[in-house]
RNA sequence: GGGCGCAUAGCUCAGUUGGUUAGAGCACCUCCCUUACAAGGAGGGGGUCGGGGGUUCGAGUCCCUCUGCGCCCACCA
């Protein structure tokens, strides 16, 4: 027989009168700040570490309740792995770079950054925002206002995490616009670049014309756009051709007419040229296999560009560039040179792509060249996921970074890192290897936006003033971070900028994923700080959802691999989102948006985090407030319970003495039973949390725990109050108090707080730095099978009782219980017990039966007789 | 069109390598205002395990097939 365990050997028990839930958050969060609590102290090795690449959430956004179930779910592998003896690193990030914060900060205070505008120092944005009129400020202003928005943004974050009860050492908090980051993510651009890993290139680009900026696949999304089909005809030498088009305003931009090779309506035109309508420019027709037969009239006009099947026909077949479009997605105001006839392009100059399309319908028209009626079409159309106008394709300077789009070994690299990396649950490594298999390019990092990291770049400047861009001028990497636009290269004075000879800044900062891909760098210290790197890298677990799959987790494989040639962790752990109760994606557009603050409030953190365990990984969970009762009921629960028992606990003997609460003095069989049931949910709740499967490990020890109250404190309560002598007591009293040490402690990573305060009531230090409870805490001599026969004794005197519609108080005159000989033998043995909890105060005849364990009783009060078989 | 997942009680979900009579919580009904707990406690009713076929002594579980739902990707002539 062990000892007790230290923890449960307190000093003294002070139960506070009134505890309550209310108020807990506030209590107990401020205790663990003071006390840092959660603070990572590094150990000696790796092996002792556990670290989180935790997700830094996109602070200008608004958190959800999905947020506050995915951070809850990455807390309780945290805090088991912290009970359990682990140094736990779970930093966490703020992602405030890139376009979101800017869009918030443009609607916020009512301005949008003009880089050609001075800087004004003493600039103050208007008390209030006219969002029609936005003022145009400098980009060191617009950048000031970000900054200053953003740590605004990031105090509301940290007190609802602060709230929510996450874990995190808020010492290594990171942001991804600080000097540091932006340090990390240029010198790591920088290696890319050295490595040939980074390059820059003039391409067709995916263009967002609201945001005026090159956007990622990665970020793409396709929906559907309402369009029309219009039979527009060439002049061929003979007889007109026809060609179906949604967009006709590209005619002026047209490079080819384009069919199948096999196709035999179109063969006898290959080689052959048409001229366009209303144009009249002489354009060839040629066969590519790309063309479809069945789609619109089978021939298609190639334009530069409308689609992306647009860049293949014309990177392939080395048709001439012809671009009308410009960056703000307006037509060119110039009439393009190659026009044979320009004077009716006079009419779509400057314009929408949407009122240019009206022009040249109307020109079509008159000009004979319309067939028919436009037909009325549906047809899927990529936008920026963010953007609410489809994307133009645009020939633009951007840097990349490879990614296996366009390179087979490196793709294949890509695949076999996601192969090796363990994922929870499982089934989603198809989400990544489908995402790579389907890359059709490499990564485009650069955006033409202001709140970011500058690229550290300038370009010498020839003797007409234009930028050389084959042979950038690079910092040295002790100089980082430089920004481009306001440092001057090595070598060159502030007054050559621009000037012929002399050099201009890299216009662009990146994409805030190309920040957030170095995340596990950022975070563990690369290049600063190589203790703290070996002892945290390659990362335990990248917790996220299954939603950027594709973006996140996949850059950060990349980077890490380019960088330090392994994963970057060994598992990604992935959260599933909360839904609508009609299963549909919360978003803001459809309203249906559940604000956490408001949840948090009225039922309290441990009810939400015990609602958010519920939720097994990568399962969508709908929302349903009605849960949430569920879980605050338990965290009431324990609280009523942790002040029962050990009110009982600390009854003075009657001698007057104090109990003592050794396990020498657990001695009667039933507690012996309970202690040996709860062994059992220790060995699984371990290893369930071991396999991070959170909620087989709470259900459990939830399961337990009401059992634990229903039956156990009732069972023995009286024998605790003294009612059968001193042991006996000393036994009950003993036993509930180490079966609620070790229910706290099981319970702790689910409710942090209901279980941090009752544990203060007797125990120094945290729940939360208490160790996670084991099976050798337990090694008493009981038998769990009696937990079972007693409880099915109580179901059976209960059920009696519940028929005859009586008061459980009701006496019992009589008792008969059948049970199997070996079940009979264990409860008579807690026969004392069972009388007291049944108020079984007549004979009681025993009898063997083969069947379950039946109760019938004779009650006092009602006269009436009960019979009951579970 | 490709991939992944799901389908078990009114709802949300468990159900291990196939093995007694399929479980839990919520909701519902009945009872109990029991000295920890009324935002409580006790008891109870409720399921052809999506349809069909197969393997097996035995299928919610394995195989085939169909249907429905969700998500991801592709789809701009």
């Amino acid at each position: 027989m062990t000892s007790v365990p230290s923890t449960t050997a307190s000093t003294a028990i002070q139960v506070p009168e009134g505890a309550a839930l209310e108020g807990l958050e506030a209590k107990w969060s401020k205790v663990w700040q003071e006390r840092k609590t959660y603070a990572f102290v590094r150990p000696e090795s790796r092996e002792q570490v556990f670290s989180i690449d935790t997700p830094p959430p996109t602070v200008s956004g608004s958190l959800h309740v999905g947020h506050v179930f995915s951070y809850t779910h990455t807390d309780l592998v945290a805090r088991y792995q912290r009970m359990n003896g682990k140094h736990v690193f779970y930093p966490m990030g703020w992602d405030d770079n890139g376009l979101p914060t800017e869009r918030r900060v443009q609607n916020f205070y009512g301005v949008r950054c003009d880089p050609t505008v001075p800087y004004q120092a003493d600039f103050t944005p208007p008390a209030t925002p006219d969002p029609k009129r936005q003022i145009p400020i400098s980009r060191k202003n617009f950048v000031e206002l970000c900054h200053e928005l953003t740590a605004v943004d990031e105090q509301v974050f940290e007190s609802l995490w602060r709230t929510l009860g996450l874990s995190v050492d808020w010492d290594t908090l990171y942001e991804t616009i600080s000097k540091s980051t932006q340090t990390v993510a240029q010198r790591a651009f920088l290696r890319n670049l050295d490595r040939g890993e980074a390059y820059l290139s003039l391409a067709p680009t995916m263009w967002d014309v609201t945001f005026q900026t090159a956007v990622a696949q990665a970020e793409l999304e396709a929906r559907e756009y309402p369009g029309h089909y219009y039979r527009v005809a060439f002049h061929g030498p003979e007889s007109p051709i026809y060609i179906e088009t949604t967009r006709p305003e590209l005619i002026p931009s047209v490079c080819a007419l384009i069919a199948h090779p096999d196709d035999e309506r179109y063969q006898h035109l290959f080689g052959t040229t048409v001229t366009s309508p209303i144009f009249g420019v002489e354009i060839p027709v040629l066969a590519h296999s790309a063309a479809e037969p069945d789609k619109g009239a089978g021939i298609a006009m190639c334009c530069t560009f409308g689609d992306l099947t647009d860049v293949v026909w014309w990177r392939e077949l080395r048709l001439p560039t012809r671009t009308i479009l410009t960056r703000d997605g307006r037509l060119q105001a110039e009439a393009p040179e190659w026009l044979v006839d320009a004077g009716p392009y006079a009419e779509l100059a400057g314009k929408t792509p949407f009122s240019a399309r009206e022009a040249i319908v109307a020109l079509l028209r008159t000009a004979g060249d319309l067939d028919g009626d436009p037909k009325p079409t549906t047809r899927m159309a990529n936008f920026y996921e963010k953007g609410d106008k489809p994307l133009e394709i645009v020939s633009t300077r951007q840097w990349y970074i490879s990614n296996g789009g366009r390179d087979d070994d490196l793709k294949a690299q890509m695949l076999a890192l996601g192969e090796q990396l363990l994922w929870t649950p499982d089934h989603m490594r198809h989400r990544y290897s489908n995402w790579v298999n389907g890359l059709n390019g490499d990564w485009l990092i650069s955006r033409q936006r202001f709140f970011g990291v500058p690229f550290p770049v300038w370009y010498r400047l020839d003797a007409e003033g234009e930028p050389e861009y084959d042979d950038p001028i690079l910092p040295d990497e002790n100089a980082l971070p430089v920004d481009p636009q306001s440092e001057t290269p090595p070598g060159f004075s502030e007054a050559q900028r621009g000037k012929p000879g002399g050099f201009v800044g890299d216009p662009d900062v990146m994409d805030t994923w190309a920040t957030s891909s170095l995340s596990p760098q950022i975070a563990c210290g690369w290049g600063t700080d190589e203790e703290l790197f070996e002892l945290t890298f390659p990362m335990d677990i990248a917790p996220q959802a299954h939603d950027i799959i594709r973006t996140w987790l996949f850059s950060r494989v990349v980077r890490a691999w380019f960088e330090e040639g392994t994963l970057p962790w060994k598992r990604a752990t992935i959260s599933g989102f909360v839904v609508d109760p009609d299963r549909k994606k919360m978003s803001k557009s459809k309203g249906n948006v559940v604000v956490p603050t408001d949840i948090l409030e009225r039922y309290g953190s441990d009810a939400v985090r015990w609602r958010a365990a519920m939720a097994r990984p990568g399962m969508d969970s709908p929302f349903d407030e009605t849960q949430m009762k569920v879980g605050r009921r338990l965290a009431m629960k324990v609280l009523n319970a942790s002040k029962f028992v050990l009110g009982i606990a600390t009854t003075p003997q009657e001698d007057g003495t104090v109990p003592t609460l050794t396990a020498a003095a657990i001695t009667n069989p039933a507690d012996l039973a309970m202690l040996a049931a709860l062994r059992e949910v220790v060995a699984q709740a371990t290893v369930a949390f071991d396999a991070f499967d959170y909620t087989t490990a709470l259900e459990v020890t939830e399961r337990f725990f009401w059992t634990f109250c229903d039956d156990v404190v009732e069972l023995v309560k009286e024998r605790g109050y003294g009612a059968q002598g001193t042991a006996p007591a000393e036994s009950a009293r003993a036993a509930l108090a180490l079966a609620l040490d070790i229910q706290l402690r099981l319970f702790a990573p689910f409710l942090p707080f209901v279980t941090e305060e009752v544990w203060s009531w007797w125990h120094e230090g945290s729940v939360h730095t208490a160790s996670w409870p084991t099976v050798s805490e337990l090694d008493l001599p009981g038998d769990a099978a009696l937990l079972e026969d007693v409880s099915a004794v109580l179901i059976g005197i209960r059920g009696a009782k519940s028929q005859a519609k009586a008061s459980m108080k009701t006496e019992a005159s009589q008792t008969k219980i059948g049970a199997p000989a070996e079940s009979l033998g264990r409860l008579r043995t807690v026969e004392p017990d069972l009388r007291a909890v049944g108020r079984l105060t007549g004979d009681i005849t025993w009898h063997v039966s083969d069947g379950p364990i039946a109760v019938a009783l004779t009650l006092a009060e009602s006269s009436q007789g009960g019979t009951r078989t579970p």
